[in-house]
DNA sequence: GTGAAAGCGCTAACAA
DNA sequence: TTGTTAGCGCTTTCAC
């Protein structure tokens, strides 16, 4: 007597050899049903397992076709940072793009913390999934390295892991931040501020700050290091912005580069009684729901989030079909446009 | 020669076999190994093993190892709506406690389409799941009621399933939008209007109906259909606001039944010229991060957002960990309670 | 056109 | 204390 056979009937999973019993037919016949494999079957065969297969409410243990197919048909997506809503329009973007493909997609949070990044990969690892996207935590993670090597299906996204040929998708932050420079300089403003969150080797912030300073020199201003205010919380952001304002001349303008970071900054200048636009022009990275409805209606610098998404999300699964004894793969990086959407918060424009 | 022995060394994955060859035992051996069942190992071999496992940077095939135990310690999460940052915080406590326990998370988006969520459910199923956590799109899940037979581990979470007697964790809305209406009375609005997506079967829905009925009718103030506004898009919500302020008495209050929802009415009175606080007061549910920083800042009902998500996994995890064949498993509906955040779109209290 | 059987990588019962 | 082996549910050659 089989061991499955002690437990309960109802409790008992179907199994495709339920269904071959059921239908008269081999496991075999199943399978090839199941697959679409009926190369040239009877018709009268198929309709009998189908039968079967609905009848007995049949669903195929994923585990033993994946133990046995070498591949899951899911892949993983690694998140450095869930918090902000930013993320949310990606995620769909690249659960269309699964879903379309028929894959499915499983979501481990890393919360900027590279250990936790490790585990996570690990946990896909040994999942067996057929691919990942990773938007990496900030430092060195050495299994990164490997996969690579291995030829395993990866896409970085939003940042660039530096020394790595892997493909990647980000949005072109130098734009970004010339699209709000430019638009600050027309509206005349000159001594502009940047805010950012601690930079480490995070890619966007690097290149944000390099846009930041291409960008004035362009216009003939000049780069004034006390102009870039790296906060760490919120103290820190306030103790900035005194300083800014404790000066002769006052800033023009705040140019923060995180849709978080922007509240925050909007907090510490109602503190201080400080009024957008009439007192400093304030720009903000990352359009959100809400950015119309800040006081004052916020302008921003756009990314295509959903569309980073799904572009990630169908370049992977691409380079999963993929044969790699047969085709060579070229990593590449794809690169979005961000926008300007020009609201109240910078002053009118004439 | 095995068909795996084909592949490229380095491309072919270590297994279990490889890791009992280099350390020079059996298979059985390293499988008690992996899962601290040494029961009274020697030291000397145990040492051997790990040592080969981090050699050679073994990670265990989890289809094999769940195939064979006919579990996966992993849960499913099946959302029904992903726009709304509430489910953000939701998620952090889901997987916050999922981590704690080991379980991994599998995220699954149903997009309030009751044949995607089935879809889900199935997907979920054949991956062998231990348990699920779903916030169930409006309609009639006909698998719900075979899962719960079946005494398939569910918790369902911020909505009620009419008629099914299984583990679920809400909000209590009744005293949530409670909490809204004597706030808005005990500044003496008399006129209050409530807005609401079209509300179907949806618990929390009905549930903030009910209560805005329950409260006006303690406060001894006529509840009155025409200031229930369903509202399906923006234009819907604009004509209902015209509505509302054709007659000859003008409304005290909005309460606004969902943060998104919030977002579309600020725009129609911006749009009408219609001023908060002064024309109108504006009560929101879910307190967001932007909430205080709306125009004006924004009197909210607070939800404990990570609280309910840990709790739903939490009580999942119990679930899947009590044996049925030897213990009673009695579904609970575990009740949180809301709380109200008081700033300016209400007026000033006194 | 269909069936029999090997085997994916692992665990656990049983042997030694 | 350690090894041998059956089998989890499925796909896929190879026979017939």
């Amino acid at each position: 007597m089989k061991p499955r056979d002690q437990l309960t009937p109802q409790k008992r999973k179907i199994t495709i050899e339920d269904v071959a019993k059921a239908a008269g037919v081999s496991i075999s016949t199943v399978s090839r049903v199941m697959n679409n494999n009926y190369h040239h079957m009877a018709e009268e065969t198929k309709q009998k397992v189908l039968d079967a297969i609905s009848a007995l409410d049949y669903r195929p243990n994923a585990l033993a076709k994946g133990l046995k197919q070498m591949k899951t048909n899911s892949i993983g997506l690694i998140l450095a940072n869930l918090q902000n809503p930013f993320w949310l329009l990606v995620l769909e973007g690249i659960e269309d793009a699964c879903q379309e493909a028929g894959y499915s997609l499983l979501i481990l949070n890393s919360r900027d913390d590279i250990e936790k990044e490790g585990n996570n990969v690990k946990e896909f690892l040994m999942r067996q999934l057929d691919g990942m996207i990773i938007n990496p935590a900030d430092g060195e993670n050495a299994l990164f390295n490997v996969l690579v090597d291995e030829q395993f299906p990866l896409v970085f996204l939003n940042r660039k892991v530096a020394g790595l040929n892997a493909d990647t998708v980000v949005v072109d932050n130098v734009r970004g931040t010339t699209l709000a420079i430019n638009h600050l300089v027309s509206l005349n403003k000159k001594k502009i501020a940047i805010f950012l969150y601690p930079t480490s080797g995070i890619s966007p912030r690097l290149e944000r700050i390099e846009g930041y300073k291409k960008a004035l020199t362009e216009h003939g201003l000049e780069v004034d290091d006390s102009l870039i205010k790296i906060v760490e919380n919120k103290d820190d952001c306030l103790e900035h912005i005194k300083q800014l304002f404790a000066g002769d001349e006052k800033p023009d303008a705040i140019f923060s580069t995180n849709n978080m970071l922007t509240l925050v900054i909007l907090d510490a200048l109602g503190e201080l009684g400080i009024k957008v636009p009439e007192d400093i022009s304030l720009l903000g990275y990352d359009e959100t729901e809400w950015s119309k409805h800040l006081s004052p209606p916020l302008t921003t610098i756009k990314q295509p989030a959903y569309e980073m998404g799904r572009g990630a999300a169908e370049r992977l699964i691409q380079s999963i079909k993929t044969n790699r004894q047969e085709e060579q793969w070229e990593p590449e990086t794809i690169q979005f446009e961000p926008s300007l959407v020009v609201r109240r918060s910078c002053g009118e424009s004439f």
